[in-house]
DNA sequence: CTTTTTCATTACAATTTTGTAATATTTGAA
DNA sequence: TTCAAATATTACAAAATTGTAATGAAAAAG
């Protein structure tokens, strides 16, 4: 939890930042420059990442380009260059702060609590060409509607919120059916899973997206 | 659409600083103290809210917390004191941006954008005592839940993220029942805010949040 | 290989949702 | 006040959802 991505090339400010941030709570992972940055977002999962603007081997601005297209993650430009310009450049990339150098390390925390809390959920759910609009409360499949009664509309957003993580049976039926007091047998959720698969899978009778695991539960992948 | 409430007790500022966010598209509300800006806010509806920290009759901290209290409109401070405790002061009380005098305009418009562009998905949507939690596809009122059918809970979402804007009937028809080429009725729309009003409203009878408006369509308000 | 366990699939009845039509009620205008 | 238009309410059938149980298939254990 808490793990921060820390892209920056000038090492002495990287360790003192990291030392800083650690202190706080964070854990955090130091890539020195955009290749680096950029392999390890894509492996490990991250709440927030802080970018510095100029790099050895890239700017800031294509990395935070390259990152907001594939996810939300909050993106917070570190950099000595605070003028206006490189600002109102780094928000038309997505960026979600923008921070001057000299850093106060109160300020940047709380900045950075600030991005993880604002992006606490997202609006729009992906996995694979299955889109969850949250917003609109629709399902898309390669852009046509697909339509979900309300119970199937909540699992599978449950599952797209757990993207890649585990779900146990148990956990499901905790945040799906207890509601009201109401408990259902546990074969129900094999026959919501058959559902949506018929609905959201290409081909139902080999998942791609909600696959089982087995004895442990089911998980949504990507791609 | 793009309007913005600025509480600023330095008339010159505002003026500024009004004319400029009009240049660029935005329509500005200027309250000159606390009262005045609390009252407005109340009353209008904002995309977004700039205040400056220190007033005349008050403290723009505890204008913030009243805000956040009640809605999730984006709040930046604005203001001279870009002191490093206030600052983070400012985003403990909920700020969503913090910027210190003198501001570079261009940066300005950047982050109010940005905070804009950030609210819009936000996943909590409340309205009066209900609640719809849009990151797990649920609805509660005085936080016991509701159980919406797919349909009555993308209608009440359509309501609450356009609290205080009037939908006319045409629009809501287009938004809900266009999905598959398929084409109802008139009736169902009446038919359908029965049945919310049924589930949310504390006296159906006399409805406090579906609001009808005659002759024009419906809209949801809050209080 | 056989057994056991786990999950997938199917079929089914009870319930709910959905859209319509018919009937009231309210509202504003004449 | 009376009338017409708009909205509210009710009741109802068709369709979909929901949960269960029974049956099949696949995977792991023995």
């Amino acid at each position: 939890m808490r793990n921060i991505l820390l892209i920056e090339d000038d090492i002495s400010l990287a360790k003192s930042l990291s030392g800083f941030l650690q202190s706080e709570g964070f854990s955090v992972a130091h890539a020195l420059g955009m290749t680096d940055g950029i392999e390890l977002f894509e492996k490990e999962n991250f709440e927030c990442v802080l970018l510095d603007l100029s790099l050895d081997d890239g700017n800031g601005f294509s990395i935070c380009s390259r990152i907001k297209s594939q996810s939300d993650t909050p993106v917070i430009f570190l950099t000595a260059s605070a003028d206006e310009t490189c600002t109102v450049m780094g928000f038309e990339v997505g960026a979600d702060d923008y921070i001057g150098k000299p850093f106060r390390p109160r300020e940047l925390v709380a900045r950075i609590k600030n991005a993880i809390r604002k992006h606490a959920s997202q609006p729009l759910l992906q996995c694979s060409n299955v889109v969850i609009d949250t917003s609109r409360g629709v399902c898309r499949k390669n852009n046509s509607e697909i339509f979900l009664s309300a119970l199937e509309y909540r699992l599978l957003v449950l599952f797209f919120t757990n993207k890649g993580i585990l779900l146990s049976r148990e956990k499901i039926m905790d945040e799906l059916w207890t509601f009201s007091g109401e408990f259902v047998g546990d074969s129900t959720l094999n026959v919501y899973i058959k559902r949506l698969r018929d609905k959201i899978e290409d081909d139902p009778a080999n998942p791609q997206i909600l696959k089982t695991v087995r004895g442990l539960g089911y998980k949504a992948v990507d791609k």
